[in-house]
RNA sequence: GGGCGGAUAGCUCAAUUGGGAGAGCGCAGCCCUUACAAGGCUGAGGUCACAGGUUCGAUCCCUGUUCCGCCUACCA
């Protein structure tokens, strides 16, 4: 039928590329391709145009893919919006760094070819990982791709900024921020990562003014003191009352200090003494502040790193930490160096190039946060916005409730340039969405625009509104918003996620997405997070080419269990490639059998074990649609696999192989496999598109459409309850002869004969009735069945005892007695401890009376069971004796 | 310092509202049975981290302890 039978194994190199072209050209991955369904959308999260795929970009993908392609089954008008994000530090510092090699920098470029420059590279390199997403499988509308620095999204941003600055939301000042020395920029407070560090704690004294005596005070950055303008203790410390007012000689500086009194002083910590630098040290700051008047500000460290003139002649231009060197050895040879501890304490870093950060006092934008977020506590609190998993939302809380306002101004050239300009004539600040020709105020020509662009997630924040083309009013726009679900990592749940949410209700006025699934970091096989550092780095796209991106995407929605991080496992993956091949050939299979026949309807089939797997698959359709309806992408996978391979192919598909024998059942037969199979691939094919599409394709029944991505669905399939029953007892019986064939080594190869003694007269009908399976599947050559046939159980035989039934194999000639006893013996001891538990607890009173009638019921049934089980055990075990002393 | 999560088979992990725990891989035994050795059949393997408490009954609920992650915080 199809050259499929002829390849050996699934080879996924084969057919990947040239399906997802396939989608493409039909244009699939558009929501019109549903016109009237109802609409669902995902917003990617962009990552950065630098970046290329990493494990958790492909997690991200895969499940946005798996909720994408199944609601486009389910008939929605499904969107999933793709874009990158122009990640304003990362991708100045690539270009940047290319410039390095060159032997020059952005300063000698200029601001506008430097912007140019870093266009050119976004052309060139920037649409890596797009490519790396379309190879994963992604079914995104790449037509409606967009990126932050897109003339739309622009245009979004200058009204967002506009509008808050007018409210009062935004607004400029002067204090201290968090300064990367070495991107040169300043960064909020979420961009800094703390992180514990072995440091040192150096007592310096500070003398007293004109008298005897000193104070000692301990520091981590001794360098810092050459900007020092007070030192605080605690007002009700006893020690250092009576100094409060007094001047302190500052050392290696001409300059005199005040001691003041600060409740913020710890006691305990250190001398209970503090140097106070408000220009370097946000709590210093804080403590200038309170002071009345308030303290001098003295900077030393400069945008550089390097010390400033402030600093003194001796230390000015040097770096800071050889004038934290410096700055010690002066003060030891001055005899002010009392001593060195180590000492272990959280320092911050530039999340992007991770030196260490400087607070400096530059002038910033920021936005007033707290009126936004109070309103998006709300969403959350109403579940407007629904958080999955749950847990997650107490972080949101925590963090929202405290709030602190969001610097947005960025001290590089590459983004959304901030709609500020200032009239050089008269001072006047404009802020405006079109850049003013003439100051409005005194008609000074060509006011100047501030320098400073914004931070990349101030763009990101409008992402879900922005993308569907707000400011305008787009039928996209209409449709789309709120979008459906928002699926990503927690990483970026404040970063991103929270500003979403706040600028969605306050320019959409509603929430930007219904659901937000937070999924698991991915970590190697030790736990760790994966870094270039680590060099414990798996790339994708070499599980990829290895196996395939259809294994590697169902490896990742298995591993994605709600709540718990992903140990990658490579083992995995090459384990859910055996499944794909596993489907592959049981494809082959059916292929091989059903040739033509297409044809047919449910109604021509009559046979139990069809009947039984439709049943089973409808239960099995139900449960993983409940499963992604939860996002548990992991339940979902898990189900597919154990229905295909354990329910599908170890049984069903054994089971048709007698079947088909029988002309008066093939017909309905086939069309049961060719059915099931073609259920089970739409299923799967949320999980893995590729081979999914390629088996349907050339298997599934001609005249369904043109592809398995607009096929329905399965969904509220029909169930047959007594085909589901009757099946018992024909699967216990197989069951029960595999068990003592396997235990007493009987060589497949030898046929056996069967006794079946069933329980129920419709139990012992149903088996006479699939005798055929029975023997092909057993291995059984004559087979007798009844009700109450104890007395034809063989001398020599293997008994074995289930629920409904028991079966006897006589073994004369393949019986080893004593390996046969030794079976019977251990199943005997297993039965009369699990007997005697339940025993013990029907005869606790307490138990019968308490514990509601169902579980008494069920416990009493269960040793009934037990108790025919054991003494059926007992007797096959003496009549064994009996006869090894007739044999001895 | 505060908060969150985890500890279950050799390994990686499940268990939807408390009634004696499951899967995959691995392991052992037997098989090239004509879709599949990337396979089939069978089997072994667990004091559900520790100690208390609630309950007729606890892997599950409560308290405490230990060990591991992570988030967060201005102790110099």
């Amino acid at each position: 039928m199809s050259d499929q039978a002829e390849r050996k194994s699934y080879d996924p190199k084969t057919i990947e590329r040239k399906w997802y072209d396939f989608w493409l050209e039909k244009s699939l991955f558009k929501p019109e391709v549903n016109p009237s369904g109802r609409p669902y959308c995902i917003v990617i999260p962009p990552p950065n145009v630098t970046g290329s795929l990493h494990m958790g970009h492909a997690l991200n993908a895969t499940l946005q893919d798996v909720l994408v392609r199944w609601r486009r089954m389910q008939g929605a008008r499904a969107l999933w919006l793709p874009g990158t994000d122009h990640a304003g530090i990362a991708t100045q510092n690539v270009v940047e760094r290319e410039l390095a090699k060159e032997k020059t920098d952005r300063h000698q470029l200029g601001r506008e070819e430097f912007i140019k420059r870093v266009w050119k590279w976004k052309g060139e390199y920037g649409g890596r990982i797009i490519h790396q997403l379309k190879v994963m499988g992604a079914s995104a509308d790449w037509s409606r791709e967009r990126f932050t620095l897109d003339d739309g999204l622009s245009e979004a941003v200058r009204t967002v900024f506009v509008k808050l600055y007018e409210e009062g939301l935004i607004y400029r000042s002067a204090r201290l921020i968090n300064w990367c020395p070495r991107c040169r920029t300043a960064l909020s407070d979420l961009e800094v990562e703390h992180e514990e560090e072995e440091g040192i704690l150096t007592y310096i004294k500070y003398p007293l003014s004109g008298g005897k005596g000193h104070v000692l005070v301990a520091t981590t950055r001794p360098e810092t003191m050459l900007g020092d303008t007070a030192v605080a203790v605690n007002p009700a410390d006893g020690r250092y009352n009576e100094l409060i007012g007094r001047k302190l000689d500052l050392p290696l500086t001409c300059r005199q200090i005040p001691v003041v009194a600060d409740p913020a002083v710890e006691m305990e910590f250190g001398t209970g003494a503090v140097k106070v630098t408000p220009a370097h040290d946000f709590n210093d700051e804080e403590i200038g502040k309170r002071q009345s008047p308030p303290l001098e500000s003295v900077s030393v460290i400069g945008a550089d790193g390097k010390m400033t003139a402030q600093a003194g002649p001796r230390y000015a231009g040097l770096d800071r930490y050889e004038c934290r060197k410096l700055v010690v050895e002066d003060l030891k040879s001055l005899g002010l160096l009392e001593k060195e501890e180590k000492y272990t304490h959280s320092i911050g870093h530039c999340y992007r190039c991770k030196t260490v950060i400087e607070p400096l006092s530059t002038p910033q934008w920021y936005v007033r946060v707290e009126p936004l977020a109070r309103e998006a506590i709300e969403a959350v609190r109403q579940g407007r916005v629904r958080i999955i998993p749950e847990g997650w939302s107490n972080s949101y809380f925590a963090w929202m409730e405290n709030i602190k306002d969001w610097c947005i101004s960025r001290q590089i050239w590459w983004g959304h340039r901030i709609p500020v300009w200032y009239c050089r004539q008269c001072g006047q600040v404009i802020v405006a969405r079109v850049t003013p020709q003439a100051c409005p105020r005194c008609g000074g020509a060509a006011p100047e625009q501030d320098p400073d662009v914004l931070d990349t997630w101030f763009s990101s924040a409008l992402w879900p509104f922005s993308t569907l083309g707000w400011p305008e009013e787009t039928p996209d726009l209409k449709s789309f918003y709120p979008t459906g679900t928002l699926v990503t990592a927690f990483d970026i749940l404040f970063f991103w996620v929270a500003r979403m949410i706040m600028m969605g209700l306050k320019f959409m006025g509603d929430v930007p997405f219904r659901d937000v699934y937070i999924h698991a970091l991915v970590r190697d096989q030790e736990g760790q997070k994966m870094s270039k550092s680590k060099g414990n780095v798996v790339d994708p796209l070499t599980i990829v080419d290895k196996y395939g991106a259809d294994a590697f995407r169902f490896t990742l929605a298995a591993f994605a269990a709600q709540g718990r991080d992903i140990k990658f496992s490579e083992e995995r993956v090459k384990g859910y490639r055996h499944f794909i091949n596993k489907l592959w050939n049981a494809s082959k299979f059916i292929s091989m059998n059903t040739q033509e026949e297409a044809a047919g309807s449910i109604d021509g089939v009559s046979d139990l074990p069809s009947r039984w797997i439709l049943s089973r698959l409808s239960q099995a359709a139900e449960e993983i649609n409940l499963a992604l309806e939860e996002y548990r992408f992991n339940d979902a996978s898990n189900r597919l696999y154990q229905f295909l391979w354990h329910e599908f192919c170890d049984w069903y598909i054994e089971l048709a192989k007698t079947g088909l024998e029988d002309a008066g059942q093939a017909k309905g037969i086939r069309w049961c496999l060719l059915h099931t199979l073609d259920m089970v691939l739409k299923l799967l094919h949320p999980f893995m598109p590729f081979v999914t599409e390629e088996l349907w394709q050339t298997i599934a029944p001609a005249g369904k459409g043109q592809s398995i991505m607009t096929a329905a669905y399965p969904k509220d399939l029909p169930r047959f309850p007594e085909a589901e029953e009757q099946m018992g007892p024909v699967i216990d019986a197989i069951s029960a002869v595999r068990n003592i064939r396997g235990e007493l080594g009987i060589r497949p190869g030898a046929k056996v004969n069967v006794i079946v003694n069933a329980y129920s007269g419709a139990a012992a009908d149903t088996l006479k009735r699939h005798v055929p399976y029975i023997k092909r599947l057993a291995g059984a050559d004559s087979i007798i069945i009844g009700t109450g046939i104890e007395d034809q159980k063989p001398k020599k035989a293997a008994v074995n005892v289930m629920q409904g039934l028991e079966v006897y194999v006589p073994v004369a000639g393949l019986l080893d007695i004593e390996t046969e006893l030794d079976r019977l013996g251990r199943e005997l001891g297993r039965t009369g401890k699990e007997l005697d538990f339940c025993l013990r607890k029907l005869m606790d009173e307490e138990f019968v009376n308490k514990a509601p009638e169902a579980v008494v019921a069920k416990e009493k049934a269960k040793c009934r069971e037990l108790e025919d089980k054991k003494r059926n055990l007992e007797e096959s075990i003496n009549r064994l004796k009996s006869m090894e002393v007739e044999n001895g």
